[in-house]
DNA sequence: AGGCGATTAGAAAAAATTTTCTAACTCAAT
DNA sequence: ATTGAGTTAGAAAATTTTTTCTAATCGCCT
């Protein structure tokens, strides 16, 4: 790993472990077993740091999209959920500290907003599909689709976030599925309900 | 106005502005129309102003609680989505840094780790109360009303920042609600619904 | 071996921010 | 008017953090 790389992830370590405003050159210095000189040889300051490390946030994020630009499938869904808990685990100071960032670096917000716009779209199409095919009920009425898309990119981003708050420590990879998937219950219809049970007791993840 | 209470304004003024973090004490007493040393002659430091405000929030927040102590029908239900809203506004660099504040005081953490439990008890008893009266639909198994519970929780708390990250704007009131009423309409009954259009219809808000 | 560019550590400087100090000011009570 | 406690502004000092500078080191090429 070139000492590029390494501070980079050293940076990604402080900064997940204490928020990325209470970091110092020093911490990450020491985290990287280099020096504070050699960051600045690396990086011509700390903004530059954190935006590299935003870069690589957002090419994954952008790749994860287009590996799952098509759900239909409840385990299709499930599996993306997966992908994207791991991404925010990762990635934890940005999604534990959106506003902190987005405050620091406007360019970031402007491209995460389109990302965010993009999301929504997904989850409303997933939405679409999956009533299309019979498994959730039809909306009740004209809107009902758009809000709970919102509600459900809500709470696929910032569950981590809330149960930092609440708990004051991460959530599983279970308790992050449940609170998804318990916004999508209440439109299974009875063949919803089916494939849902069916996916709980599918033994895919045995493999993991 | 005492200076003390000028200063704290102006603390929670810019503090919400800019977040907690990105305020000086110079910022804070430009707004106040006093002098740094005028800041340190009333608190000792920089930490002892923002404890000075975490304090006035939370008397509030206690003190909402208790006036809303029961809230059996839907209108109490949203008079305290009301009262709730405004208080998050007031004290919006609470809500939107949640994380940070509680990061630099663990004193905060804790007090406020167990007033989240007491408001998640209390969504708890609101969806009690009204399963009990026939308005909303007994839970389908055992556990679907404590995950509500937090989920009413996060959202009436979070819904703020996700719209910050999202909308780069707060959200007005009505979104507000909206928000947190889509989570329990699923719940309604025949009645349930009654209930909900005709205080939607209802005209006590045209008094704001 | 010698040279050379890239890399590195550590010190020094600079910048940003908070805290302390001091002298002056206000205003109520004498 | 005088006193004195409480208040205030502004400067100075201290602290914290980032940025710049310099000399030393490394590894590769000849």
């Amino acid at each position: 790993m070139s000492t590029k790389e390494k501070i980079l992830s050293a940076a990604l370590k402080c900064f997940n472990a204490d928020g990325m405003v209470n970091v110092r050159l020093q911490h990450i210095a020491d985290e990287a077993g280099k020096s504070v000189g050699n960051l600045a040889y690396h990086f011509p300051n700390k903004q530059a740091i954190v935006l590299g490390l935003y870069k690589k946030l957002e090419t994954e994020q952008i790749e994860l999209l287009r590996e799952f630009r098509i759900v239909p499938l409840f385990d299709n869904i499930d599996h993306l959920l997966e992908a994207v808990f791991q991404h925010q685990q990762t990635y934890r100071f940005f999604y534990l500290d959106t506003l902190e960032v987005t405050r620091a670096f406007p360019e970031v917000q402007a491209e995460y907003q389109k990302h965010i716009e993009t999301e929504v779209q997904q989850w409303l199409q997933i939405l679409e599909f999956n009533t299309s095919r019979g498994v959730m009920t039809p909306e009740p009425r004209p809107g009902c689709h758009a809000g709970l898309a919102l509600q459900l990119w809500a709470t696929s981003t910032h569950y981590m976030a809330q149960e930092m708050v609440r708990a004051a420590a991460l959530p599983g990879l279970q308790a992050y599925k449940t609170a998804v998937w318990n916004l999508l219950i209440p439109l299974f219809t009875k063949l919803g309900h089916q494939e849902y049970e069916q996916m709980l007791q599918s033994p895919y993840d045995l493999f993991y």
